[in-house]
DNA sequence: TTTTTAATGGAACCATGGTTCCGTTAAGAT
DNA sequence: ATCTTAACGGAACCATGGTTCCATTAAAAA
């Protein structure tokens, strides 16, 4: 069994959220490949033995930050149209990748996915999660009559992130609010010309 | 002056070419956060020495890699449609990303460019050659009416390879022709319906 | 061909992550 | 309140990238 999940309560949930913390800080500073676990453990106040012993890697520390922001969630949009409510999660994404913090932690978790399948499963499960909160939106869509029966709903909502993950991690062109409405919009007219009709 | 450029003739590039080739393999087998320059060096046939004094770093090699790889570029297609055109381009961005040796190399190196400046820059320009390449498919639909005047070309482009990235570096979902068929018709959807229009 | 020196490469060296050991602390059971 | 032991943390230790030194090789100039 891993270590701290035995005694859970007080101090080994202080040093976790400590831990955490500290290496969501060291993440934004130095990146990821310059990430040094004795580095995050003096930050945290914490033995680097304890650091070792819980989790080991770098990769191992992220996906447990990834489960841990896992638990919350944002609430979708209810705009009353398909492109309102693709629009309020192309900005929500935007606020997410152009905050100092948010941004560089999901490169770094993006990152660290890459190398490491134990963070990929986790980032899968985390965009997993957000992307069934926000699926709706398009269902609903489709009973309005805005779109095509048949509408693969989540393939909707990952086509609004796709191209501001693009700016992210490979072009590097700027997030700005064109990019996230064009994203939207963008999304909303390949769905109603029936781009993503189910298949099979 | 960096080592390497005033004698580039016979042994300094048979070193260079050895190298770069060793370190995709490597960079296939190990992935980009196992690398180790020496080991590079060993597949080489060259001594570390000379891995350390030419390149420094790992990704000082991946950008090196990126400028060696820059020079082939594969020429645009003329179908005499847009939804053609962006189809090929979706299909050989496809074939890239689903090569073994090819998608892990690309992998690695968005990686690299999220660790290191340098490689950054040197991945902007690797993409911007391949966009300027392809962008007259978007100039040609405009022309033929098919498109409206003052559509952003390079945008269009980037909206076909942003879901298959997307697929490779986030969701993980599989890279397949289905995937590469969405993505250029979403994409040709889009740009009919004006969401590319020229900002500005 | 001879000369010059840029570039290479083996070997010894060093620094810095990462591991092991073991005594200490405090969570949870009695 | 006391006991048991999971979890913590400091210090010494180790391994493995990465650097330095210097002799050797071979481009390019003369």
């Amino acid at each position: 069994m891993t270590v701290g999940t035995v005694r859970p309560g007080g101090r080994t949930a202080r040093v976790r959220a400590a831990v955490l913390q500290a290496a969501g800080d060291a993440l934004v500073e130095d990146g990821f490949d310059k990430l040094d676990l004795a580095e995050i453990a003096r930050r945290a106040g914490v033995g680097k033995t304890t650091v070792y012993r819980r989790w080991g890697t770098v990769a191992a520390l992220v996906a447990d930050m990834l489960d841990d922001m896992a638990d919350q969630s944002t609430p979708r949009a209810d705009t009353g149209s398909l492109i309102g409510d693709l629009r309020a999660n192309a900005h929500l994404v935007l606020r997410t990748l152009t905050d100092p913090r948010q941004g560089a932690l999901f490169r770094a978790i993006i990152v660290a996915a890459a190398c490491d399948a134990r963070t990929a499963t986790a980032l899968r499960t985390f965009y997993a999660v957000r992307i069934a909160e926000w699926a709706p939106c398009v269902e609903q869509a489709i009973s309005r009559g805005e779109l095509p029966a048949g509408t693969d709903a989540t393939e909707v909502i990952r086509a609004v992130s796709a191209p501001l993950y693009y700016r992210l991690m490979i072009s590097q062109e700027p997030l700005d609010p064109t990019a996230a409405d064009r994203a939207a919009e963008a999304a909303a007219a390949a769905a109603r010309a029936g781009a993503y009709a189910q298949t099979g």
